[in-house]
DNA sequence: GTACGCAAAATTGTATACAATTATTGTTTG
DNA sequence: CAAACAATAATTGTATACAATTTTGCGTAC
């Protein structure tokens, strides 16, 4: 598994650009839970020193997608099943509202700017990457909190689906993510009808069926993954 | 206006006691909105490099208390009007249902607790110290939270009162502290019955009582509060 | 007397050097 | 041969040195 490339020779290598190359990677799947992530390593991809790259460390720890260890270094966050449960329990707290609010403040642009995102995201299933749909799937979730005009929802939303994709990462279940776009298609329609109701039902239902689709069996992720590789699946 | 004393001479010193101090510094309302950071102040403060100190930063400017202007250093962070809505509209999107969640799992000890923080913050008025009684109301919100088992959205709710401290600091509008009181008598009364219906309601109508306590008018807070101080605050 | 501009000082940003801790590997011993 | 130990290597934690930027102060021109 590989890092992203070593941004273009731009000048401006700082610690937010590491922090989003990193934080894409981890939504995209192409970093997995516990993956180590050293600093030596980070400052040679990215060429700036080990100061710059600890602050991008630091600020993906705040948001619990990287989980640094004292005098062991950072790692790419394992969410326990608890922590899932939580995340997905914060998320239908704060989404089925903002939907809502997003719905009754929705303009016909941010209604097609929906639209496109569902469209790029079929692209990318076409395409073949999981990983891009993903991310999509997620940047959709977090572009109705935008809509709804609340910066400091959007924020803990942002955060949330961040962890969502750990979480989907470690312990999703169901193979279909045909079924989202469904349901993603319905909230756009109930957007575009400027009709909160509904909206923040569809949203509701959204979130739970979500939820539902993780496994729900303990599964202390790593070692068992672990063993798994190596030893095949067949014993479970 | 003074920093915290350095610390005891305990070896670690380390970035998140630093934070953490300031914290309490800006609860306490020790620590004024717009107040600069300086790193060097800092350092020679709790005797650690500066190294520290901007680890201790930027962790208190994820949690938005602290914004760190590229090049010009770190301060305690001025909500805009619209930043205090936003928070106290997220509180109002989190809170009711914890509470009510709290109600319903709250043992004996977790009332107690709760009648103990009321204790600490009456002796702490009595003894003419606002701030302390300011920071120990906001430790009763986050309480409740703990107490409902949702650390994800305690974690969030700690974030939010953090900047409702702030805000209260700008904004504030009504004198009497007195209120808050009754009303978080009354909360732990139907957490101490269980009765999840009520605490949501009574935890709703407190925030919506809190939010419309803050002063309306939009005040760009500085520069305003600067001249008030300069040229009296007779013409507003 | 005010305003502009340049130079000096102070402050933050980044890299690097060194210290402390942990991980690894090889050896020894039962 | 396995397990425990010791030496070495690798990695992270912290301090400091230097670079870049901003702020401040002084002098000059109008």
């Amino acid at each position: 598994m590989t890092l992203t490339a070593p941004l273009t020779e731009k000048p401006s290598v700082n610690a937010a650009s590491i922090s989003s190359a990193l934080s894409l990677a981890i939504h995209e799947h192409r970093l997995a839970p516990g993956t180590k992530l050293g600093e030596d390593d980070l400052s040679d991809i990215y060429g700036v020193s080990r100061t710059i790259v600890r602050s991008a460390l630091q600020s993906l720890s705040h948001q619990q997608i990287v989980e640094i260890k004292r005098n062991r270094g950072a790692f790419v966050a394992q969410p326990s099943l608890t922590e899932a449960h939580e995340v997905f329990e914060a998320r239908e707290l704060l989404e089925p509202r903002t939907a809502r609010s997003a719905a009754l403040y929705a303009t016909p642009e941010d209604v097609a700017l929906l639209k496109d995102h569902i469209t790029q995201e079929h692209a990318a299933l076409d395409a073949g990457d999981r990983g891009r749909a993903l991310y999509l799937s997620g940047k959709f979730h977090l572009e109705i909190a935008r809509i709804a005009n609340q910066k400091t929802i959007a924020d803990m939303i942002d955060v949330l689906i961040a962890r969502s994709s750990l979480i989907i990462a470690l312990y999703w279940r169901r193979e279909s993510a045909l079924c989202e776009s469904q349901a993603h298609h319905a909230l756009i329609a109930a957007i575009a009808e400027n009709d909160g109701q509904r909206a923040e039902e569809l949203m509701q239902s959204h979130l739970v069926d979500l939820h539902s689709a993780l496994n729900l069996h303990e599964r202390p992720p790593i070692e068992q993954n672990l063993r798994a590789m190596l030893l095949g699946d067949t014993q479970r």
